[in-house]
DNA sequence: ATGGCAAGCCCAGCTTGA
């Protein structure tokens, strides 16, 4: 089962270069951040002809995460548990059913800056939800997975030029310790458990010709539960995707699954 | 050394992003 996340940054601004990928790298499953749509706008019926159930939970202007699938999605639930009067579109579960059932999490998780500030509080706030849904996965021992635009860069590595970003929400020490922590729970991150190149990044801003000079960062990630990690077979970054026209400042990141 | 882009929205300049 290969599965994709891909924060988008805007469905209709991406009615071409969306379709284009899903038809030549065929995911199975794609996990979309970023659809900046309500879900009455969302244009499904451009993947339901491709053959894919659709799942939104989108919100006017901003944010809004979707989960894209070949095979049927059960028990969908919307909006990350332990803040209801939180109301921003940044996160979708279902269970993937194919030889086997997968539970699969989709995130789309604050930026937070300008840190300090109540963006960033809310950022950390919203991590600390999550950990609690990770603890929650952990303890179901079910095949499940985590995957999204996180917006941490967990390592110096993971940046171009760490220099640029130390004061940065994106990867300040209680960010990037926020995110270890869930990690220490048990879930093993994908990319860098089959890849230790330097250079290996997910975004690119639009400015100063970032994507020319490979001035990234690594931000979208996929956490698994152990019972998901002994099935993954592959982890790979679609950077070529960042050099088509019209192009998302994020390119898909994708894993494969032996279930 | 600095700034440089794009998307969405009451369509024009503001907010947001990373």
């Amino acid at each position: 089962m290969k599965i994709a996340t891909f924060n988008i940054n805007g469905i209709k601004a991406r009615a071409q270069a969306l379709p284009d990928w899903l038809d030549e790298a065929q995911p199975d499953v794609a996990l979309l951040q970023e659809i900046k749509s309500v879900d009455e706008a969302f244009p499904r019926e451009l993947f339901e002809e491709r053959g894919y159930n659709v799942e939104t939970h989108g919100q006017k202007s901003f944010n809004g995460v979707a989960i894209l699938s070949k095979y049927p999605l059960e028990d969908v639930t919307r909006g990350l548990p332990g803040d209801d009067s939180d109301a921003q579109a940044r996160w979708i579960e279902a269970t993937v059913v194919n030889e086997r059932a997968v539970r699969i999490c989709g995130l789309y998780l604050p930026n937070g800056n300008p840190a300090p500030g109540p963006k960033y509080d809310y950022k950390l706030a919203w991590m600390k939800r999550l950990k609690a849904r990770a603890q929650e996965l952990m303890a179901s021992e079910e095949i499940a997975l985590m995957a999204g635009d996180y917006n941490v860069i967990p390592q110096p590595e993971d940046a171009a030029r760490p220099e640029a970003w130390v004061e940065d929400a994106l990867h300040l020490p209680q960010t990037r310790a926020a995110f270890q922590e869930i990690v220490n729970l048990g879930f093993t991150e994908a990319f860098r458990a089959r890849n230790q190149a330097p250079g290996q990044y997910s975004f690119w801003d639009y400015q100063a010709g970032a994507w020319q000079r490979n001035d990234g960062i690594r931000i979208d990630h996929f956490l698994l539960t152990p019972q998901a990690a002994d099935l993954l077979t592959d982890c790979q970054i679609d950077a070529h995707v960042r050099d088509r026209e019209k192009p998302s400042d994020h390119v898909p990141v994708w894993i494969e699954l032996d279930a």
